[in-house]
DNA sequence: CGCTAAACGGACGACCTCTTCCATTTGTGG
DNA sequence: CCACAAATGGAAGAGGTCGTCCGTTTAGCG
């Protein structure tokens, strides 16, 4: 629907031609951005469009424009703190003491979650299909999995750690940071304390129950892929 | 409301004034409860009164006859649970070993939230000013403390374990059981393990960061007037 | 400066949930 | 068996959110 074609394509772009925007709208556009990620953030993302459309200072229909969807708000609104979140990764990936690094990517996605109410939300909960957020998804599983077996190989992560814990911390945070804004990031930092006590590898430790499988791409469910 | 007098009442009662309920209305009664346990445990609470009126076969002003408001349905559905709860605090109390008590306790509360997706909403979401509800969870506190204690007076529970760190485990456990019903109960266990294995007293432990100020009165607290 | 289409905003309809009202049914003591 | 109050159920009101429609405004080019 938003694909027109404009007067002079210098280079015939793809299919996501990039439409010359009218100022005005780029400017809105962006306001309804930051409104959304700034209601996110205190309040989660049950916050009812209409409320952003207004701190934002358009019309709900403005909003319904740029965003056809509830969800693509979110999308978009979220897009940015995923790319922060694999940054954080792959900074943790260049760090000399591979236990460190995992330490601080963890640290770093839970105060995410603790400072950003709307962040839980938008990376475990369902956001159904967006190819944006799916992708980026990935690309920080992947680099989880790398940061988990670089901190097994040194031995100081512990044998049976599994990709998946990171999994288990995350959901376990978004519980935790739930609460109200002056304790949740008090309690988030506690939290990682005691699990990542339990983490680094010691003699003679009790073995752990087995891993759920819990695989990011499965919060969402059965989803498409049939297999 | 909930009392069921015999017909002769000797001694005329309080303003509570037992009204002899018909047989019906304390059938229906009990098949709205039933309905509800059944729908929150599976569903969470969310799930609309329309829908629990339904699946007990009675109409909308029926439950709202016997339940005035939501809250009060929600209360009275988990007023069981939070006395099973409560016994299992007991129970652990009783324990020869003070370790395995807090263990058990830690175990069995966790796993009620897991096989019982409103057990959570109900013990630590809000559920403003039932005063049943608050009575048994002031009760479950204290024993929590006692129990708490109790471990650390054997030295099996590191000293700088807080009561407030139950809470903080019941608030993880949250997040994690908001899964699958079939991942959520194993989730659970590796989560409980991992904090279990951080609890114990070992020397050389680094220290932990502070406890968040989290006692489950606050979660009600000063409420969340965020705008 | 004026024209045109892009962009806008407020009102609106559809839907959902909570709760109440009232005519009707049903249990129960006499 | 009867009468009457307790109890019931469906319909409807109130409140709120999502997403759309359409008359109006405005950017931006000639």
């Amino acid at each position: 629907m938003p694909v027109q074609p404009s007067r002079n394509q210098s280079s015939p772009a793809a299919e996501t031609a990039v439409r010359e925007q009218r100022a005005d709208a780029r400017h809105n556009r962006a306001r309804l951005l930051r409104a959304a990620r700034e209601a996110y953030a205190l309040n989660g993302t049950d916050v009812p469009s209409s409320t952003i459309a207004r701190r934002a200072g358009v019309g709900a229909a403005t909003l319904y424009r740029h965003f056809p969807t509830r969800g693509s708000l979110i999308a978009a609104a979220f897009s940015e703190q995923l790319t922060e979140c694999s940054g954080a990764l792959d900074e943790a990936l260049r760090d000399d003491d591979p236990w460190r690094g995992f330490c601080s990517a963890l640290a770093k996605v839970c105060r995410m979650q603790a400072e950003d109410r709307g962040f839980s939300a938008a990376f475990l909960g369902e956001s159904p299909d967006d190819p944006d957020l799916r992708r980026e998804r990935a690309r920080a599983e992947a680099g989880l999995a790398r940061l988990v077996q670089r901190a097994k190989n040194t031995g100081q992560l512990r044998k049976d750690f599994d990709p998946s814990d990171v999994t288990l911390l995350l959901l376990a945070n978004s519980g935790v940071v739930q609460q109200s804004p002056e304790v949740s990031l008090a309690a988030s930092r506690r939290l990682l304390a005691y699990f990542l006590r339990s983490c680094r590898a010691t003699d003679g430790a009790p073995p752990l129950p087995p891993p759920a499988p819990l695989r990011l791409d499965d919060l969402y469910g059965p989803s498409h892929r049939t297999d």
